[in-house]
RNA sequence: GCCCUCAUAGCUCAGAGGAUAGAGCGUUGCCCUCCGGAGGCAGAGGCGCAGGUUCGAGUCCUGCUGAGGGCACCA
């Protein structure tokens, strides 16, 4: 399938062109490009196109004049049926009604890969995502993440991407320390043992039933093993988990990567010492620029660090790389990780991450320049927080504290697809409010089932036609109507949506779409019914096929945003 | 104090610099001889404030106000 927009833009350059040549239109530079949307008029066109406007100054003449003169001179195209100026000076293009009702058979014969595109074939792509430390349960803010994500992921797909989900870790800080400890106590607690939780410790329950199931495969085995022992079993526990509770709701990782393992290969050595050769690091108690408070506050006896001059790549303050004992922070590692996926082949990387990791956002943007990689490919999805409502009051959420509302607990209130339809049918942008008062109680009145609703109609229609013998073999597909037309209008910008989505990596366009294609079946199938008595066969027989369409569409629709397509509700 | 994100209907949110700003929930009033009423039809309800750029601004720029986040030799 083609994107319409592109066709449609290609052929008014061309009439803009043919006018110019034919005197209708004085010479003057044509636009870089030609904007063509979808109207918002849908009686009166399907694409509108602005372009005379701005071109008005430039040619010396009424906008409305210039749109005519183009519209006169539009080469024909199977998929056209008109384009016409509209004051104050829009092109209006409607597309053919024969060409919208043959997508119908376009669609059923696409089947389940319907909207599929070539963008991405050929090429490797990533989304990284959730990349919690294995230090708890999952989180509904992490999942916000997860959900994004494996959307994304879908939708690259569609595209003809190869695309893999990726989840990077850490499992050698200090909270993993503390979370060993926490097991330990836990551990030795349940044996009767004396023992405290470390102060700051971990304090979630599951530490218990952890350290329950440690004494019924080790007894007392364990009693005087290391933290180190401890912290093991937890991550191994904790990770298992993890990947549980996010696939329930859909999100399955290729590949899990440790970011340990660019110690254990050097290559976080081997970034410093190129972005020292590349004159983008140095040695320094204070970084260079500092304020003289900063400096004031520095103790006497400091140490040197060594610095990433992220200011020469606009930062506004350089960054600590390697801390004054030796140990890299986070942004090295990073920067190693980064280059380790663009070395394997990875040519579209999504990072999903928090608003509050925009700075290492930046900074890893600025590593992979100072050490000579390109960027460019690597984008950046932030998310706003999730704040959990219950009862009228915010959640506060901590793991360490044992304060959170797990995605099991979630899942279990309200089921899966509504917990990925709520968090996709926002953007990124947005902050999150997940009123679980209402989500719990909503699930009888919402737009998960509104829209699944349209899919569960359609199976249902089939169910019907196939005890009655009724098929759509042959169907004329010239018989249905106005309102059917629209509707499959509506289907048709799945595409354009889909390629959007990729665009402005926006998954949220997903789910107010499949809504407003919902919006628009719902009062179709109340009006345009397959069997009733007053329609002759040859009417139903077309309306089944448009069914089978629409059936389709839904489904690729449901799978793309990791929900399900049921028959039955 | 500095930086980032955001501010649209009572509430939760959409909105490629283009035509008369859209949904859901809530609310008001209707509709079941008909493929699943988890439905349909109709109504009320509006871009935080002040400037600027533009033929045209909810959208871009500046300031103000308000909310969330970030400003670690934590990740």
């Amino acid at each position: 399938m083609n994107l319409l927009p592109i066709q449609i833009a290609a052929l008014i350059r061309d009439a803009l062109l043919a006018a110019q040549a034919a005197g209708d239109l004085p010479p003057f530079a044509l636009p870089e490009t030609i904007p063509v949307q979808r109207s918002n008029k849908p009686e009166l066109a399907d694409y509108a196109c602005p372009v005379a406007m701005p071109l008005a100054k430039t040619a010396g003449l009424k906008p409305l004049d210039i749109a005519q003169a183009i519209a006169r001179h539009v080469p024909p195209a199977d998929f056209l049926e008109s384009v016409t100026a509209a004051p104050p000076g829009f092109l209006n293009i409607r597309l053919s009604n024969r060409w919208v009702m043959h997508q119908i058979d376009t669609i059923i014969a696409a089947g389940e890969n319907v909207f599929a595109l070539d963008l991405g074939t050929g090429q490797k792509a990533q989304v990284e995502c959730v990349s919690a430390n294995p230090t708890g349960p999952i989180t509904v803010g992490r999942t916000r993440g997860g959900v994004i994500g494996s959307t994304m992921a879908n939708v690259l797909a569609a595209l003809g991407y190869q695309v893999e989900m990726e989840y990077y870790f850490n499992n050698a800080g200090r909270q993993m320390q503390l979370l060993g400890h926490s097991l330990q106590a836990r551990y030795r607690q349940e044996l009767g043992l004396p023992a405290a939780l470390p102060e700051e410790g971990y304090q979630g329950d599951y530490l218990i039933s952890m350290a329950k199931d440690l004494v019924a495969k080790y007894d007392k085995a364990l009693a005087n093993e290391p933290w180190e022992r401890f912290k093991q079993e937890a991550e191994t526990a904790v990770f298992a988990w993890i990947e549980r509770s996010l696939a329930r709701i859909g999100i399955r990782f290729d590949h899990f990567f440790n970011e340990n393992s660019v110690y254990e290969n050097g290559k976080v050595w081997e970034v410093l010492k190129t972005l020292e050769d590349n004159g983008y690091a140095y040695r320094a108690v204070n970084r260079e620029g500092a304020t003289p408070d900063e400096i004031a506050k520095t103790p006497a006896n400091a140490k040197e660090a060594i610095w990433f001059r992220s200011t020469r790549l606009g930062d506004k303050e350089d960054r600590v790389i390697v801390k004054a004992s030796g140990e890299p922070t986070y942004v090295l590692p990073d920067i190693a990780y980064h280059m380790n996926k663009l070395d394997r082949g990875f040519s579209y990387l999504i990072n999903v991450l928090g608003a509050d990791h925009i700075v290492e956002a930046q900074s890893v943007a600025r590593g992979l320049q100072a050490v000579g990689y390109d960027p460019k490919p690597v984008h950046v999805l932030l998310h706003q927080f999730v704040t959990l409502f219950e009862g009228g009051k915010q959640k506060r959420m901590s793991t360490r504290k044992g304060e959170y509302v797990t995605l099991d607990e979630l899942v279990e209130d309200v089921g899966p697809d509504v917990v990925r339809y709520f968090i996709l049918a926002r953007s990124a942008d947005a902050h999150l409010e997940f009123d679980l008062d209402l989500a719990r109680q909503q699930a009888n009145e919402n737009p998960v089932y509104y829209i699944q609703n349209a899919h569960v109609r359609c199976a249902g229609i089939f169910r019907q036609t196939t005890e009655r013998g009724l098929t759509d073999e042959g169907a004329d597909l010239s018989l249905l109507g106005d309102r059917e037309q629209a509707f499959v209008r509506k289907m048709l910008e799945m595409l354009e949506m889909l390629v959007q989505t990729h665009e402005e990596v926006a998954p949220h366009k997903l789910a107010f779409f499949a809504h407003d294609l919902a919006r628009m079946f719902h009062p179709m199938y109340d009006e345009v019914r397959v069997l009733h008595g007053d329609v002759p066969e040859d009417v139903a027989k077309a309306r089944l096929r448009l069914y089978r369409a629409a059936q389709i569409v839904f489904k690729r629709l449901l799978t793309l945003m990791g929900m399900s397509a049921p028959d039955v509700m």
